[in-house]
DNA sequence: TCATGCCGTTAAAACGTGTCAACCCCGCAG
DNA sequence: CTGCGGGGTTGACACGTTTTAACGGCATGA
């Protein structure tokens, strides 16, 4: 690859170790901007600026002039002036709660993509699920002056509040929101609790455990009261279900909860995790114990994320499509962007969909020759 | 909260829908700036940004009449003309082959901290392992005139040469570098294949199978290459080895391969994985088809990543310093940026550690107690 | 021939901050 | 009382781009 092929990073030349910032005399511009470029090509820089931001207002052949004097002196456009003078910049903010986290991940990655696509950058920040790191990296976007921002609030969205009164859009991402001033996009967790224990229930469980994150966490709250919603309609009592609330939503969490369980003696027939990482690290530490799962302990985590499926026993798991609500929420975002009037905000809910694999089937059930079933208010997605 | 508390993102006041965008006029200003708090405080513009930028050059009391206006008005720095003036940004872009491998998010974790700790926000972007991507990518990292980049090439390194042109610092992330000119940081991954390899052999194997992505991506080139060295070490031909090359480094591509091999009727003893992504895989496809493992195949992963100590078979692997990976590159950019002449280019080379788990262990072998064994170059790590 | 549009281009005025030389004020030594 | 020094503060300009009103040239129609 040593000729300059078309398109690759360019360089306008060697320079030197430092130079004097404000020096345009005759050893050449510290950086070649758009006066450099419109020098070259003899025209003048708004119309350089024309062929950047509105190429259809400016001649063929002026233009490729123009074009080809930004190939030759390797011009890049310098984002941040381009930002202050036309007030918007290129750039959305990304706020999620845990990057160790696949499910957020998965988002991260629909994100990247979609705004990729539209020309856009990504910045990046992890609140770890703490309010504080959630304020500091939110202001953070603020200066930065990010063109909106997608977050999963730790905060039911206070924070994202005070961003819209700036007047940055924001959608709320893995957040339903009944406010029709804003767009969201979530899953159903209260559903997609109620169907985990439900099949739980339906498979003969008589009593259960459900380890769980902190109560504020809404994704939380939410399956907490789709799995207590599931109890109620199986006529169970409620003290049927233990309630296990670890300090983070990991593996090690979900370890511990697990020794706390065993410590006390007697096990549920099933568990329902909130959040897959806790359910691998429940079983974890159940098969270490010598405990069976699905046998003696049937388990059923959220999210599925990749790695359930290969797990010791593979994992039954409450599937979101969570590419798509990555991908969706930017493209909701770079809507109000472009049109703030036109647009309408929307409160988009998917459906999860329960996966039913190793780790709740039933010992000896009647169906156990196929090594996945899914079932779920959603369509058939493609396998992975 | 009802109360306004001290730090969140202030919101100078309730805005209109649309408001014309030059017009300081008794509306109200459209957006706060650096003017508007030094009226407010009655001093100049320049005392407002000696107090952002430089506090110590200010007068105590002058300084807390700027600060207490600051937050009166809820002012928040306009990062762009900030980078226009400064000639520098705030922001570092981080480029990682694939953002759904953990490998890279963990890495990712250590770049987002340490940025954040330092106020830097990070620009995320992924490359898919494709120099298409990477260089439009890295293309935008140019507009938005990061004070940084950390990059983890496809192409060697080519693309990132030419954002050094460009004055942009560079550091090479999970890459080692001959060249003295950059910053480095990497794992031994020679050093990792020969480990693992080496293990494998020690174990008993006679034949082998080697599964690994594109051979242009370097990490599979070296760890390729410590794989035949450890063969070459224990005097085995080289035909003991099988190869097997699938175009990408996820799960799907391990299963892809591990069916290659089960359509041929030979399995080999053991099969070490450039990746554990593509070891989960491989298992996977294994398990299903009534293979045993490490009876009948062992099994050796590369990267640690979480999931693989909770894999149906605990997985073997290759660890690496992941986290501290992102750290520590982090850092050496950042102090690159803070003072480019006095800064000392290293390149960081760190040793990887075998973790051995049931995947590798050859069954009833006397040292079985143990539920996990590890060896390597490396001083011990805290348990995960 | 001259007025009329129209298209393409230009010059100049912003955008909000950082920098730096100049300046002011006050205390102190001469 | 004057000159001097120095810490604090000021004001104006520069950063690179977008935008807008104005301008020039050309073709058309009267």
């Amino acid at each position: 690859m040593s000729t300059d092929g078309t398109g690759e990073v360019p360089a306008p030349r060697r320079s030197a170790r430092r130079r004097p910032a404000t020096r345009n005399g005759a050893g050449g511009p510290a950086t070649v901007g758009i006066k450099q470029v419109a020098q070259h090509a003899g025209v003048s820089p708004g119309t350089v600026s024309n062929v950047l931001n509105r190429p259809e207002r400016v001649a063929p052949a002026t233009r490729a002039r123009v074009e080809q004097a930004i190939r030759e002196l390797g011009f890049v456009r310098h984002g941040s002036a381009s930002t202050l003078r036309a007030g918007h910049s290129r750039t959305v903010g990304l706020m999620v709660l845990d990057l160790s986290n696949p499910f957020f991940t998965e988002v991260a990655r629909g994100v990247e993509d979609a705004a990729s696509e539209h020309g856009y950058a990504v910045l990046l920040s992890s609140s770890a699920e703490s309010e504080e790191r959630e304020q500091r990296n939110l202001r953070v976007f603020a200066e930065q002056r990010v063109r909106g921002v997608l977050v999963t609030p730790v905060d039911d969205g206070r924070q994202a509040d005070r961003l819209r009164e700036r007047d940055i859009p924001v959608v709320l991402l893995d957040h339903p929101t009944p406010r029709a001033n804003q767009c969201s996009v979530a899953v159903d967790d209260v559903a997609g609790g109620e169907l985990a224990v439900g099949r739980l229930l339906a498979d003969g469980a008589r009593t259960l455990g459900f380890v769980t994150g902190p109560s504020a966490l809404r994704q939380c709250a939410d399956r907490r009261r789709g799995a207590l919603r599931a109890l109620r309609a199986a006529g169970m009592p409620r003290e049927a279900m233990r309630e296990l609330t670890v300090p983070a939503m990991n593996a090690r969490a979900g370890q511990e909860a697990a020794r706390r369980l065993l410590a006390d003696g007697t096990l549920p027939d099933a568990i329902f995790c909130a959040n897959d990482l806790l359910a691998l690290g429940v079983m974890r530490v159940l098969l270490q114990a010598g405990v069976q799962v699905p046998a003696d302990v049937a388990l059923i985590g959220y999210d599925d994320i990749e790695f359930s499926a290969a797990a010791a026993v593979p994992l039954s798991s409450v599937r979101q499509p969570t590419y798509q609500l990555g991908r969706i929420a930017t493209e909701l975002l770079l809507e109000e962007c472009d049109d703030p009037e036109g647009h309408a905000h929307q409160q988009v809910m998917f459906q999860p969909e329960l996966v039913v694999r190793e780790s709740s089937r039933r010992v000896g059930a009647e169906d156990s020759g196929l090594p996945e079933i899914s079932v779920g208010a959603g369509g058939s997605e493609e396998e992975r």
